[in-house]
DNA sequence: CCAAAAGTGTTGTTTATACACCCATGT
DNA sequence: ACATGGGTGTATAAACAACACTTTTGG
């Protein structure tokens, strides 16, 4: 007999979803599950799940993570929280959405056999999404690229070491518009939130562009 | 016989806490209400309450305001969702915060005859609060301040129609710093926010002030 | 020597800051 | 007439935007 929890008033149910984006070969990507189950059965979701009775909601973000993906060690941010009564059929469910944001370089994705495998989807040619999935990931676009014109956000997508047009590279895909390399430079050498490692990569057949890396040793710097 | 409510997987339950700002006197306040039960009985805190099983999170905050203090018509934004396991000692309790922003004039407190009144306090002389209320004023504050920067979000403490010194003093009250008053009314005019009413207030023993309002129908413009 | 990306400065424009006096009214 | 807050301009500094050529390597 499968135990029940009861309460003398009604309880939403509360997950967390998680929007994780990365950049791949010069392309915003973002990871999606495919459900498994009912409801929205095959559609593509974003990773996520129930809320355990003694977790922190951050915690409990990069659980489903982990668990669904295989991925770890992620920048997370919490974004908002979508409680619209019906937006899950099955029962009131009131989501944290969380975004975070990864490097490519060595990622591995868990095993992809099973049916619940999760992918990564170009930003511009998202599958249609299960429940407010796309509202949220739209949300969650427009603060990446808000949040990334004040912050060292997105360092995150890139390696410990990482050339300035790499760096630009990042920045272009993000707000998806060219910008100007030497200004680019000037504005993020002035911050100071790059230093010189004194390394070059070698072995393109062009001359070696020199390697930084971020100066605070982890999280997110805000400038100005 | 009370009706339980019986899920198959533990729920936590949810709430809306509000902080709601508002300038009087040239003072930032905010609500809070005295709680009449434990936890945490007598002690100062947010107001605020569970969300309904057919209510959205916004008409949830927006309800628990108007019955826990009788104001209605308030400028809402959704905060952050605070989810420590152990934040309430009775039960898990979620609760996603909202700041609300109200202006002072012709403002009424429900009667507060009872215990549970709501009562202004002012923003540097808080009581202790209950829960983790104090965080979450703290957080709520910092975004009211970063926001009024690059927003009209500090309109909504003036009534209709305003001076510009008097929406000057706003932005000092947020900010804490005294604002050079012609560098103020030349930036305030260059974003085109203000419109000129053509009025003035008289009756004062100095020269009558120009009335201003909102460019805008509602809601809060994002300048630059 | 060629292809490819790395790297570098100057100028004009816009935006932010500092600062002090006259004006219109009510009493 | 005087007290009170309302109202105005200019000069300097800082931030931002536009723009093109030389350098270093690998093949």
């Amino acid at each position: 007999m499968p135990q029940t929890y009861n309460y003398n008033f009604p309880h939403p149910a509360v997950t967390t979803d998680i929007v994780l984006f990365t950049v791949r070969d010069g392309a915003l990507n973002l990871l999606l599950v495919r459900r498994a189950r009912a409801p929205f059965a095959g559609a593509w979701a974003l990773p996520g799940g129930f809320v355990r009775p003694q977790e922190d909601l951050d915690t409990c973000a990069l659980r489903e993570l982990r668990e669904e993906t295989g991925i770890r060690d992620v920048y997370l941010e919490q974004l908002y929280t979508f409680g619209d009564p019906d937006r899950d059929p099955r029962e009131r469910v009131i989501t944290v959405a969380y975004y975070a944001l990864v490097a490519s370089d060595g990622l591995e994705l868990r095993a992809s056999t099973d049916a619940e495998a999760a992918q990564w989807h170009a930003f511009d040619a998202l599958p249609k999404l299960a429940f407010d999935h796309a509202r949220i990931v739209r949300l969650a676009h427009e603060r990446l690229a808000a949040k990334s014109r004040y912050s060292t956000l997105a360092f995150q997508f890139l390696p410990r070491d990482f050339t300035l047009n790499e760096l630009q590279a990042v920045y272009e895909t993000i707000l998806q518009k060219p910008i100007d390399n030497r200004n680019f430079r000037k504005w993020i050498r002035d911050t100071g939130v790059v230093s010189d490692t004194g390394e070059v990569r070698r072995g393109m057949r062009h001359r070696p562009a020199r390697l930084y890396r971020a100066s605070h040793t982890d999280g997110v710097a805000i400038l100005r």
